[in-house]
DNA sequence: ATTTTTAAAGTAAATTTTATTGGTATTATA
DNA sequence: TATAATACCAATAAAATTTACTTTAAAAAT
């Protein structure tokens, strides 16, 4: 694995909170000129640090202001019902989030919906007509006390 | 609250997936000139809609490979110590996210780490040490099915 | 039915940023 | 010491952003 020095450091904490940054800027910051710190982002780009760039919507204006977690352990354990469990999960827009644990409970999944009513449409209707759940355990989010999709590096 | 037209909507969800497409760009996919999806853009920024853009990181690379989730409950729920607590959790850089919950469980927490020995670091020394925790509980990510930060609009 | 008003889109030019190239200094290597 | 590699700087071309202004089309008012 290609190792970063301390200026790629500095560029990937800026870039994760706020990557409209331009190369100049972050060159201020650097001290450098925007040539080396425009180079080294594309080979950041290049070498699969920094995945993809995305605009982060506000969920209140956008009505999607429910967050629920919601916990889901199998009914049996094969293979072939994991594996389609995980590719229908895929297909579901309500998910945003989907892990495969370890422990108790098999699967964690964050769902956002306009409302308590569209959550429970989502189970009735979408979530339980999937094969072989077992347990479905839902808790609503009162407050996001902390959220965000940098890394601490 | 200012509603959204199907082009606002079209925009937003391309700029969710990748933040990076130009206004011409999307004017294509649209059947516009640029300037009215740049004014748009400029104008779902300005009333929130758009909060932010970010650069995603390879968790792998960077060397975070452990995702924790960790289940929090509070030995007593004045609100005091709720408050004192929350603000805790928002110094901790290894917690990404944090949510106050409904239910037996007060809070969930995501965790990431280099190693699952960084992780009982973490707890150790860090998490445990805050006052008034209850009950602790981890579980570790076996797979991520599903990561995005993307809403369903 | 015609005119007025308004909102959204188009056009075009300026400014800024991105992207490329060539060259220099520094450090490591043979 | 000579050579190669690396990282940076400077200059410039290409592209995108940003601004100002004009046109178009739809809705509202006369």
């Amino acid at each position: 694995m290609e190792q970063l020095d301390p200026t790629d450091i500095t560029i990937l904490r800026i870039l994760q909170s706020d990557s409209k940054k331009t190369a100049k800027e972050i060159a201020g910051i650097l001290n450098l000129t925007s040539s080396p710190v425009y180079e080294r982002v594309r080979r950041l780009e290049k070498q699969g640090f920094i995945k993809k760039y995305v605009a982060i919507l506000d969920k209140k204006l956008i009505d999607r202001s429910i967050t629920t977690i919601c916990q889901v352990s199998m009914r049996y354990h094969n293979e072939a019902f994991i594996e389609k469990f995980e590719k229908q999960i895929q297909e579901l827009a309500e998910v945003q989030e989907c892990y495969h644990m370890a422990g108790q409970v098999d699967f964690i999944l964050k769902i956002h919906t306009k409302s308590l009513e569209e959550y429970h449409d989502f189970i009735k209707s979408k979530l339980s007509k999937i094969e072989n759940i077992g347990i479905l355990n839902s808790t609503f989010v009162l407050k996001e006390i902390k959220h965000s999709s940098e890394f601490y590096i």
